[in-house]
Formats: structure tokens, sequence, C-alpha cells
DNA sequence: ACAAAAGTGTTCCTTTTACACCCATGA
DNA sequence: TCATGGGTGTAAAAGGAACACTTTTGT
């Protein structure tokens, strides 16, 4: 590896892909753009990094700054280099998702994004640059990880029913499951914890249920699976 | 997302970590390091992103540069961006992984590299920068995609026998595994086509199979398990 | 009274696991 | 002849899939 230092060539950036849960759609999170190029259109919330923070750090701060959502962990989970992604500019950007509770957590207005918006992911908008390939690959990823993680559950709030959970399942992987399989399994995983509270409902009300962190915690150790 | 145009303030740089199966073990391909800084160290094989290449173009490159290994599809993996990474300056780099059959891919003397060498994963010399993280990431990255895809193959020569197989399975997985259940198990999965040629081992000969490409390609698509 | 969502068991079939002996060959 | 690795079957257990009716409550 005789390689003298090379100067910078090529800016970096990061993009976010915020997934939350709204009135039973999963939706991502998109700013409209305020300045050139591509002023106008819908965009990832994104931003330059900055000569002393990590990426992941240049991640958080850039979600606050354009959302003002904080306090959330963010996975990366791809860069995109492609020479042409970016019309004036050699820049690389580095993908981070995340799975938020949409109604625990409010949009700040920010003099940074002229609009921001939740979009359902079955009804997304034009979007600049390739970030249309970068939130499909964010999708797909969820896809995956949430056959070994119980990442789904930072899209609920504490307290919610099973059929919220299944509900959440059913759009992220795109098909039904059946009711009584569904909830015969997280019983068996042994990760809930009933609450001794029904939500009023409609018509019958349904049980509550909170994730139980502590023993996921020690299935998590030996490996589990989360398929469903 | 009002953000000015920001100027480029760190390098960017890949990292490769290269698998092979040599003499029942799982090696990863090092060079030692010829240039200031961390000089005389070993380290994976990685290099500058230019002006005018993708990132996955750079790897590939780099990579044929440092050892002369050629045609490879590298599987990006993750990006590393800690502000303290590099001693000299600010240095991001993306890392890149791939399986290869060691002995088909002849190592070429290059005056990028003091010296290459292939080295037991359970072996490894004390690596340069954070090169130990990035080859550790690599092998959980690795194992991970050993559940849903037949990536192992390409570890192991086109002719190979079961127990090549199972050797390799159990090293990556850091496991062992059951003979009759694991050759049952991919009898069932249907992706090996048996050869009418047998090993003349030093006992009785093994019967050598090849992987079915094609008839993957179709199991992929609905999307199958690999698990062991 | 009816519409809408919650809740609940059983059967069948597939998959997974555990486990031990014989065979062919070369040294 | 013995040491080495190759090859094979079965039984028991666990897990996954398919399936329909009753309850509660608000309108």
């Amino acid at each position: 590896m005789k390689l003298q230092y090379q100067p910078p060539i090529a800016s970096i950036t990061v993009d976010c892909v915020l997934f939350g849960f709204i009135e039973g759609q999963v939706h991502v999170l998109l700013i409209k753009r305020g300045s050139e190029p591509e002023i106008g259109k819908w965009a990832l919330p994104g931003g330059f990094i900055e000569q002393k923070e990590s990426i992941t750090e240049a991640a958080s701060r850039v979600l606050e700054l354009l959302t003002g959502i904080t306090g959330v962990y963010m996975e990366q989970f791809h860069t995109f280099g492609e020479t042409e992604r970016h019309p004036l500019a050699r820049v690389v950007t580095v993908g981070y998702y995340a799975l938020i509770d949409a109604a625990h957590h409010n949009l700040k207005p920010s003099w940074h994004a002229e609009e921001t918006a939740w979009f359902d992911i079955s009804k997304m908008p034009k979007l600049a640059f390739d970030h249309k390939a970068i939130f499909q690959l964010a999708l797909k990823t969820l896809q995956k990880e949430l056959n070994i993680s119980p990442i789904i559950f930072e899209l609920l709030p504490t307290k919610f029913t099973l059929s919220d959970l299944q509900n959440v399942f059913e759009i992220i992987l795109g098909r039904t499951m059946d009711r009584r399989n569904f909830r015969r399994r997280l019983k068996t995983m042994d990760i809930l914890i009933e609450l001794d509270e029904v939500r009023p409902g409609a018509h019958v009300g349904a049980t509550l249920f909170k994730f139980d962190k502590k023993k996921y915690k020690t299935l998590q150790a030996e490996g589990f699976d989360f398929s469903l």
C-alpha cells in the first residue's frame, strides 16, 4: 500500500431515511429543498459532514437541524458514490435510516427547509438526485432487518395493541398474516408485557402491550429469529 | 435543505477484505504497508478513490493494483468515518468484502506493496489503523450473509466435495454441524449437481459436486433461506 | 340489529434434531 | 490390520400453516 496521501476530491454528505407510522400507514419524512440545485423538489433530509464530527454524529446533527428531531438511533445502511449522482460536484453520501414513533416527535419548522412532511411510502413524490434509489434501498434493508431484530417496536408508541403490531409488519413486508398464528408466535417469543389496560376502541376494546426490552436483550445474545 | 455546497474536507478511500479458502482454513489477504504512516504494518489492501470513478470501481482498481486480482465481485458493507481513524488527516473509508477461490487467483507482486500474504483468520497479526475493526465487521457481515445467499460457493473451486463445503460453513460460522443432517439439507435445497467424478483422497474417494447457478437463480426470486 | 374489530384451539404436515454403524482405501 | 474419512436412515420433537366462530360495543 505504497500510496501517498491524496487531497480530498469529493464532498461527503449524509442522508436520512426516517420511517414513521401515522394513521395506520408507514410514512417517510421528506423536506422540500430551499436551495439550488433541485430547488423546490422533495428530498431526504441530508447535509454535509463537518471537519470535527464522525459520520454518525453528522447524521444526528443534520436531522435535528432540518427537522428538530433528536435522540433517534440511526443505522447506516449504504454509501452512494456514483460520479454523476450530484449535478454540480462530486458528492458521496452515506445513507442512514431509522424508525420512530412519529406521534412523539414534533417537527420543528426550520429555516433550512422550505417545508417538511411525512409521505405514505406507497405515495411518494418525485425525489431529488438519486434519493429514490436511496429510499428504496433503505426500505429493502429494513425488510431484511425485521427478520432478525425487534427494530419494528421503534415505530410504535410505548403502548400498542397486537393489531397495531401486526399491521406494521404487514405494511412493511407487504403481505398479510393469519391473526391467530401471529398472536401465538408473539406469545411464544415472550417479549411483550401485557398491560392491565384496554384501548377503548370503536368496538370491543383491545388489550395494550409494551415491549420487554430486558427480555429481548437476553435473547439477543443467543441470536434469535424474529421472522414472522 | 438550504445547505450551500461545501468543499471537500475528507479524503475517501476503499478497503477490501478478501476471504479465501486455503488448506482447509479461511484466510484473509493482507499487505505490508510500504509507506508512511504505519509503514511496515500489515493492513487491508486499500487506496484513495479518484475523481472520475465510482466507489465500486475504485475498489476493483485498488485491489488489482495491489494484488493483481481481477474480476472479483465485491460487496460494500460499511463506511468508517471516525475523525481520528487516520493519524495524519481526515480519511473516510468505504469497506468492501469478497470471497474468492484463492487457488485460482494468483497474487502478482506489486511495487505498491512490500509484501502480500494470506493470513488464517484465527491467526491475524496486528493491523494498521482501525483495520482490525473493519475486518471484524466484514466477518460478521459475512456470517449474516451466509444465511440468505449462496455466497459461500465463491470460496470453493468449481468442483468440491460435501465435506469441503461443510468445512467452510463450520469455520466461518464457528460451530460444528452434523454430517448427515448437513448432507440431507443440501440435497433438499437441490442446488448442487453431482458429478461422475471422485476425488482420489487419502482413503475412500469423495464424490465431487458443482454449484447449480441456474437453479439457484430460480429459487432466489422467491427469496429463499440458506441457513444451516 | 348489525357492523366492526378482538379474541381464541386444534389438526395436520413439514422441518429439525439427535444419534451409530459399515465401507473403501492407503499406509 | 488399522487408521482415516466417506457415506447412509430412522424416530421423536418442535414448529409452521391452515382453518371459523364467539364476544363486545358503538351506531
